[in-house]
DNA sequence: TTGCTCCTCACGTCACGTGAGGTGGC
DNA sequence: TTGCTCCTCACGTCACGTGAGGTGGC
């Protein structure tokens, strides 16, 4: 997305390009859901990546689309940083069972992500539908009454 | 949906067909979300009939689903029943202009809804295939490893 | 009469919003 | 130096959850 320099970015920045509020991203440090530096003085400002700014669209996203609460999210995010530092720790070193197992649990997490998604947009497709017949009913009416 | 007799029903039957509690829907009679009949005695239980019924569901699925808050239903609610209320008065006494105004105007209102619908399908139809190309992936790499 | 659901306060909670007063970097 | 954004409390708000104590209908 962004193919300019990793320079840091202030949290207003990160804010603005995540379409949320400074207020919101330092509430997301403190319940755990975002990291946040444990080497930051007190009252120093904070710092992040455009990798940050990656994880806060994709909270925010779930948030939104799938009305997750910040507790599944935490929960979630949890979930895949420790399947990411198993994947650190075992990717060469160890054995093909263990490479599997790993594997296995995350294309599970996957599928019930995928099922929840298909779930939402069934329910869409249905208001659409809905939506659709309302507005071809009013049509119709407004057309007799042109005639 | 419901053939059974028109009985007249308890909050918390309500609360059961609809997917919710008692309180939240006490809660939306009291910021005017629901009618809530003005001639209930103090204490006395509250009352409702299917049409309720169905009008919880409707909230319940334009929260949950477009994500809109308590304030913006209920001046969507209370819009359409302005609406109405006009159809009701000019239904067939007034001239054919004031009923082009309103079908026009409730055209437009439900444009916007599905608009709205559509804009959030697009967004989980993007999801839906971030997942399950992250789910090739894994796959890929699983069989890899069965070999 | 016994249960159950209902009622009305009223305080708690989650996910922030919104100043209040002060410090820090271009 | 002047603005601007940042910082940390801390109280407010929205949408309910959760008892507390009491009344009402099958």
């Amino acid at each position: 997305m962004s193919t300019t320099v990793d320079r840091p970015l202030r949290i207003g920045e990160v804010a603005e390009l995540t379409g949320t509020t400074p207020r919101t991203i330092r509430y997301y440090e403190e319940i755990g859901l975002l990291p946040g530096a444990a080497d930051r003085g007190e009252g120093k400002h904070r710092c992040y990546t455009s990798r940050d700014v990656d994880r806060v669209r994709e909270i925010l996203r779930l948030k939104d689309l799938l009305g997750l609460s910040l507790e599944q999210l935490t929960k979630l995010v949890m979930a895949e940083n420790a399947r990411a530092e198993l994947r650190r720790e075992y990717q060469e070193t160890e054995d093909a069972a263990t490479q599997r197992r790993i594997l296995t649990e995350a294309l599970e997490h996957i599928d019930t992500q995928i099922e929840l998604v298909r779930g939402r947009r069934r329910a869409l497709a249905e208001l659409e539908q809905e939506l659709l017949e309302k507005q071809a009913v009013g049509r119709r009416k407004l057309a007799k009454l042109e005639r």
